[in-house]
DNA sequence: ATGTCGAATAGGATTCGA
């Protein structure tokens, strides 16, 4: 099965791109992140009739993520464990059953700007919850991933300009080594178990050209669990789909699984 | 210092978040 994790930026904004895009690519999964619409106006009916099953975790006019999918799913849920208090939209779960159930998480991770402050507490916060869920999924001992924007440069090769990140919540050293205690649980990252080196993007902000420029940053992840890395026949990034008509500043990253 | 965009609110310009 062909999986993308997709920040949309706005479901109202991309519907027609959006569209376009799961009609030509096909995904048997679509995880969309940044759906910026409360769950009674998604527009659950023009994706049920292109074959999509659609669950959505919104919230009206921030967040909000979505699972697409042309295979049965199973067992949805919504929310991350650990914090009831916690009112935003960011984390969605489902079983998709294909040759093999996979279990499926989409997530849009707190950007966590400016950092020190407020924010960015939230967002160390929501990823030490982030690791506790992550332990689970490991000790299932099923195949498991969890995509979608992590807002985590992992390295200073996953970003076109390094030295502008420095202090951005996206590239502190906190923020790398919560992404890379997840990591060292036993997850697989998606693209990094098969391409190397640098230049690889899937963030390109709207200001200053840095489109034009190529002055993007890697931040959308898919990480696996053993069980799920062992189904991994690819992974690769859409970069084409940013140089459309009102594109999303986010490209789709797939992984391919043999499940 | 953003060469910007999307959504909400208000009632067509401003604010927030990214």
């Amino acid at each position: 099965m062909k999986i993308a994790t997709f920040n949309i930026n706005g479901i109202k904004a991309r519907i027609g791109a959006l569209s376009d895009w799961l009609d030509e690519q096909t995904p048997d999964v679509a995880i969309l992140q940044e759906i910026k619409s409360g769950d009674d106006v998604f527009p659950r009916d023009h994706f049920e009739d292109k074959g999509y099953a659609v669950h959505t975790h919104g919230q009206k006019g921030f967040n909000g993520v979505a699972i697409l999918s042309r295979l049965p799913l199973e067992d949805v849920s919504h929310g991350l464990p650990g914090d009831d208090t916690d009112e935003q939209a960011r984390w969605i779960e489902a079983t998709v059953i294909g040759e093999r159930a996979v279990r499926l998480c989409g997530l849009y991770l707190p950007n966590g700007n400016p950092a020190p402050g407020p924010r960015y507490d939230y967002k160390l916060a929501w990823m030490a919850r982030l690791e506790a869920r992550a332990r689970e999924l490991l000790a299932s001992e099923e195949p498991a991933l969890m995509a979608g924007d992590y807002n985590v440069i992992p390295q200073d090769e996953d970003a076109a300009r390094p030295e502008a990140w420095r202090e951005d919540a996206l590239a502190l050293p906190a923020s790398r080594a919560a992404f890379r205690r997840i990591l060292n649980l036993g997850f697989t990252e998606a693209f990094r178990a098969e391409t190397q080196g640098p230049g690889h993007y899937s963030f390109w902000d709207y200001q200053a050209g840095a489109w034009n420029r190529n002055d993007g940053i890697r931040i959308d992840h898919v990480l696996m669990t053993p069980q799920c890395a062992d189904l991994m026949s690819r992974c690769w990034i859409e970069r084409e789909l940013r140089g459309r008509e009102k594109p999303s500043d986010h490209v789709p990253v797939w992984v391919e699984l043999a499940a």
